[in-house]
DNA sequence: GGTGACGCCTAGACCCTCTAGGTAACCTAG
DNA sequence: CTAGGTTACCTAGAGGGTCTAGGCGTCACC
């Protein structure tokens, strides 16, 4: 079967980097925040969130500190490296460029 | 190493829809055509086109035929078939809502 | 006769997302 | 008090799509 969510496929990245550079960000709330903020049109299964976030660790962009949620729940939050700050203007750059191709085409 | 070219990950169908929706056309030239139409921004790489092609020409969204390209060679076209152009205009609706919200949040 | 463009195809590697589980702490309803 | 829902994290393996790196044949040009 067709996965779920195609077109998330490597778009995931830049919407966490741009979540967490706003302010240091636990799993879960990233996760809420973008379903929320797009009313649902971006969902996030934590299978695919929680090892994002592991290896953007791993590759120097996060940052991570365990920590006290809103709920005082313990929550590991993820903030941005000087890397991964780097790397958020280089891929919304491309993202921009990429979508905007994408939509000459179907409105062609 | 990153794939070089995560964004397309999913796209690639409905770009294939689009291009084949407006004439029948082969492979090559779907190619060539999203190359040059968007300024190189998108590329395809053959070997992710025509594994593409045969699994949609496979779901039945695409017939193809033989004939003679534009220089009078060999080459196989391509064109929707009723379940393909369904399925473009899904797809195309799927694309601007994604990209919508993706956008939202990167501009946030 | 060699090189490059045209045009198609494939195996396997690679990477990311998703499914489907599991853990633990806390709260509320009944 | 206990059953269920929420918060919050994690993982193994499956699944699916793209890319690498080849191969094939034809044709035009030098």
């Amino acid at each position: 079967m067709a996965p779920k969510n195609a077109l998330l496929h490597g778009t995931l990245e830049v919407l966490i980097l741009k979540t967490v550079s706003q302010a240091p960000r636990h799993g879960y709330a990233i996760a809420r925040l973008l379903e929320e903020r797009t009313g649902e049109a971006i969902q996030v299964e934590e299978g695919s969130l929680y090892p994002a976030l592991y290896r953007m660790e791993q590759k120097g962009l996060l940052a991570s500190k365990w920590g006290r949620s809103e709920l005082d729940r313990r929550a590991k939050f993820y903030g941005l490296t000087r890397k991964g700050r780097a790397r958020l203007s280089e891929e919304v750059e491309a993202w921009t460029a990429f979508s905007q191709a994408v939509s000459l085409i179907l409105a062609g």
